[in-house]
RNA sequence: UCCCCGAUAGCUCAGCCGGUAGAGCGGGUGACUGUUAAUCACUAGGUCGCAAGUUCGAGUCUUGCUCGGGGAGCCA
């Protein structure tokens, strides 16, 4: 309405008040819906009768007006609303928390029940919402199929990763076995089952039949991470290409962020400037750079050595065979080229079994990319495609192999090649809006000792 | 899991060498001819996170615990 309205209108308004200013002559009410971060102004002179219902009407009250639409003599405002009746008014109790002033984040994640109506968390979920639109969007044009993963599981696609266990027995006496183990047998399923931690193994299958696929689902990790990055809930997208390598991947991934971010910057100008004012100033210059750039590639090699002789004093020593650690990263896509970075063939051993081995017997077709201000954004690889290869790999690294017997048929069967990626929605949403917190990013966020709301 | 920091009014914080609790905002009341987180006046509001200890006396010092924050590891 505030974009769109004309003066001369008469429209009925739904909102939550932020705001009352009275004086003797004139009241003003301020109305968010939510729809953006703008307030509309409602003005009632002294006297009018709609006033009396407008009485008990305080921040945080919801109401529902009637009025015209109006051009503001006031200077905050192109148009305001002069009203005229009252639909709805319901009173918000004094003690209510959120207050016309700057709360910190902290004490809005006591609140997260309501924190959403304050400015900077309402943009935070605005953001959210149409960036999920735009991931789907991006894949849809490109005709991916979409897959909802199942998010009870059987399988550990990383062979690592502590997993949440699902089950129905009784923790206090569960069936034992003569060893005296817990007899998963008589589960609800008649197996041990546990929630997701990737969708990836599942979009591998549908790749094989629909040739370029993505899940995009929440995913769940039991690890005791205590930072500001991790949560034991999240959302992550997951693309998966038949026909592909890892230079197809690359070419997904860049355009997938390069496109997403654009149209996202584009839909909330608003937000971001919110964003840039109070969270992080110089966002939207670094979101333009990533928008704009096209991004380097580098292999690992050739970045464990720039690292070597980069003369920076790190405090984790570099070599071939380590895995690069955030302050590594940063430094090669802020210092060494300045702009998003693909790092890619990384050594087999510090990566997943899945990935396809190089030629030179010692690396993985492996990406990550790195991005200013954060480090790694996603990561990817071409999975390997031989079954008698992938079948080693696995026994190397202990993974039961009749478990994964299905994923192995994906090779005996069709198994052409295939590659993909995953990226933390919730972590792009942390790069994208400032928020240095994901749980600030998450509407009701879950973390190791806390699931409230 | 490890390291560091913090916890005082509803919120954000101040409180010196240990001497008995303060501000701003918010709430309430009143004033004000159009305000923009309005302004002005008055007013209510506190087991100083919890438990012990030292002391004539602890918000202040010590120990333990709980919760929160930052960083690291692991990762997305």
């Amino acid at each position: 309405m505030l974009a769109r309205g004309q003066a001369g209108e008469k429209v009925r308004v739904q909102g939550w008040v932020r705001t009352r200013r009275d004086s003797k002559g004139v009241t003003f009410l301020e109305l968010n819906d939510g729809s953006c971060l703008a307030h509309l102004q409602v003005v009632a002179e002294a006297g009018h009768p709609a006033l009396r219902e407008l009485a008990p009407v305080t921040t945080g009250s919801g109401v529902a007006l009637e009025g015209l639409l109006v051009q503001s003599p006031g200077a905050g405002q192109a148009v305001e609303l002069r009203l005229e009746r009252v639909l709805l008014a319901t009173p918000s109790h004094p003690e209510y928390p959120l207050q016309k002033k700057r709360h910190t984040l902290e004490y809005l994640r006591t609140i997260a029940h309501l924190r959403m109506r304050s400015n900077t968390l309402g943009a935070v979920f605005r953001v959210r919402d149409r960036l999920f639109h735009a991931i789907h969007g991006f894949f849809r044009e490109r005709g991916f199929l979409f897959l909802a993963a199942p998010i009870i599981t059987a399988s550990d696609a990383e062979g690592a990763g502590a997993m949440f266990r699902v089950t129905t027995l009784d923790v206090e006496t569960p069936p034992r076995s003569s060893s005296g183990s817990v007899d998963w047998s008589k589960d609800f399923f008649g197996k041990g089952a546990h929630l997701t931690v990737s969708g990836q193994l599942e979009g591998e299958a549908f790749a094989l039949a629909y040739h370029d696929v993505y899940t995009f689902g929440p995913t769940f990790r039991a690890e005791n991470s205590n930072t500001a990055r991790h949560a034991a809930e999240f959302w992550m997208v997951e693309p998966e290409m038949a026909f592909a390598d890892l230079a197809a991947d690359r070419a997904l991934a860049e355009a997938f962020v390069r496109e997403v971010l654009g149209q996202v910057l584009e839909q909330c100008r608003e937000d971001f400037a919110l964003f840039e004012k109070h969270w992080e100033p110089g966002l939207l210059a670094k979101l333009d750079h990533v928008v704009k750039s096209s991004f380097e590639v580098m292999d690992y090699g050739e970045a464990v050595g720039h690292l070597e002789t980069s003369g920076e004093a790190f405090q984790f020593p570099v070599s071939w065979g380590a895995d690069l650690q955030t302050e590594h990263e940063r430094w090669l896509t802020e210092k060494k080229v300045g702009r998003p970075l693909f790092v890619v063939n990384y050594p087999k051993a510090i990566k997943a079994f899945y990935m396809r081995a190089n030629d030179d017997g010692r690396t993985v077709a492996a990406m990550d990319l790195l991005v200013p201000g954060v480090g790694e954004i996603i990561g990817g690889s071409q999975r390997e495609d031989r079954e008698d290869v992938l079948r080693e790999r696995m026994r190397e690294m202990g993974l039961p192999l009749e478990d994964y017997q299905w994923y192995l048929d994906l090779r005996r069967y069709g198994g052409v090649p295939h590659a993909g990626f995953g990226m933390g929605f919730d972590r792009l949403l942390m790069y994208i809006t400032g928020m240095s917190n994901i749980r600030d990013v998450i509407p009701f966020p879950r973390v190791p000792g806390y699931v409230e709301f």
